[in-house]
DNA sequence: ATAATAACAAACGCAGTGTTGATTATTTCC
DNA sequence: GGAAATAATCAACACTGCGTTTGTTATTAT
């Protein structure tokens, strides 16, 4: 059995509050949002609010965290290569992917739209981390190539955009498919696909 | 002799607002900034910023649809194709970053850290459509592929990604030299350069 | 020079903030 | 199961910034 920290009235509290945060920036953007009207929309007292956030951005951040643990611990298990050694990062797109898919409603408010760009800075940041520590060992000369950030700032943002596309068009390509695209992008080149 | 529009006072005053405005966004992120904190800072009076603003937003969405304007008129002036019809984005490239240059501070604000996501979306937008409108020519079997927009949006975002880490960094490449950068990502591929 | 208009100053009610103290309900731990 | 601890609630507080108004002064266009 697991065992969930803290008080049961806490948790409640701050997973109806979550929701109802995610719930109105669905519906307008996060500087409209106010404490009153969170806690309205929540019927929780604005006094408990304040016991647990600061406000309406401190739980977004809160809630971004919690979010970008998820991936990094998601990409932990993941390698950028195969077997041979070869450049393949279609098994951890395809993990993304699939987050994606169960997180959608989520994902799309803060990544896309009015999503919040420190946030998405964070998750560049994190996902370019990893490129770098593995792909350094493949590509050694690139080390000392000033151009080789500007080269992951390429390849990583552009990741980035083809998702943000998926979630914003509702894509209909399953999240296998769309990791093969990418993978495509990244080790064939965009002109060549 | 170029015939400033309007009422020499509404000029001065819009103008002390914005670079008030970008001042401030240096130091903190828009949702900190009062109007109140604005025109004390400004020396304006604030009966006054209402009578031309509905609120700090509103200024800022004011100065991005200016920008996004002179992108626009910046972008129609080249084309994507080189004489012999084969890609060639260096030029039009080359143009964006001395732009970014010359305006790096308003441009860090709006495009990185803080920066506002719905704005980056609609610069993609424009360089997209510019991408989709030239290219289809170029690559008419791409016309039908549902691919293609991934294609487009790997290519803009990675794009964004590249000048926003040239901006970030102070970097010191020349806006010819980040330009070439940029079209061998694009046209030979981000692993094969 | 005159009429139009913009910027200013001061004041207004209003809404949301962040905090407090007292009360009730729930949980933990023995 | 019962006592102590802790969380949620409610009502009230002073406070800050909002958005608007009215009357006055300064600047502009013609």
């Amino acid at each position: 059995m697991e065992t969930k920290s803290g008080d049961r009235r806490v948790r409640k509290t701050k997973t109806i509050l979550r929701q109802g945060l995610v719930r109105l920036m669905s519906e307008k953007s996060i500087q409209e949002i106010t404490v009153k009207e969170l806690c309205c929309e929540c019927d929780i007292n604005r006094g408990t609010f304040y016991s647990h956030y600061a406000d309406v951005y401190d739980l977004l951040q809160k809630i971004e965290e919690e979010m970008l643990c998820v991936l990094e611990e998601m990409i932990k298990e993941y390698s950028l290569l195969d077997v041979k050694g070869e450049a393949a990062p279609s098994p951890i797109m395809s993990s993304i992917f699939r987050f994606l898919a169960q997180n959608a409603d989520m994902c799309r408010i803060l990544l896309c739209n009015n999503g919040d760009m420190a946030f998405v800075e964070k998750v560049k940041d994190t996902v370019k981390n990893k490129f770098m520590s593995e792909w350094k060992i493949r590509v050694p000369e690139n080390d000392n190539n000033k151009t080789s950030e500007y080269l992951y700032a390429f390849i990583v943002s552009g990741c980035i955009g083809v998702l943000q596309q998926w979630l914003i068009s509702n894509g209909t390509q399953t999240p296998d498919e769309m990791a093969a695209l990418v993978e495509n992008l990244i080790v064939r080149g965009a002109a060549n696909s």
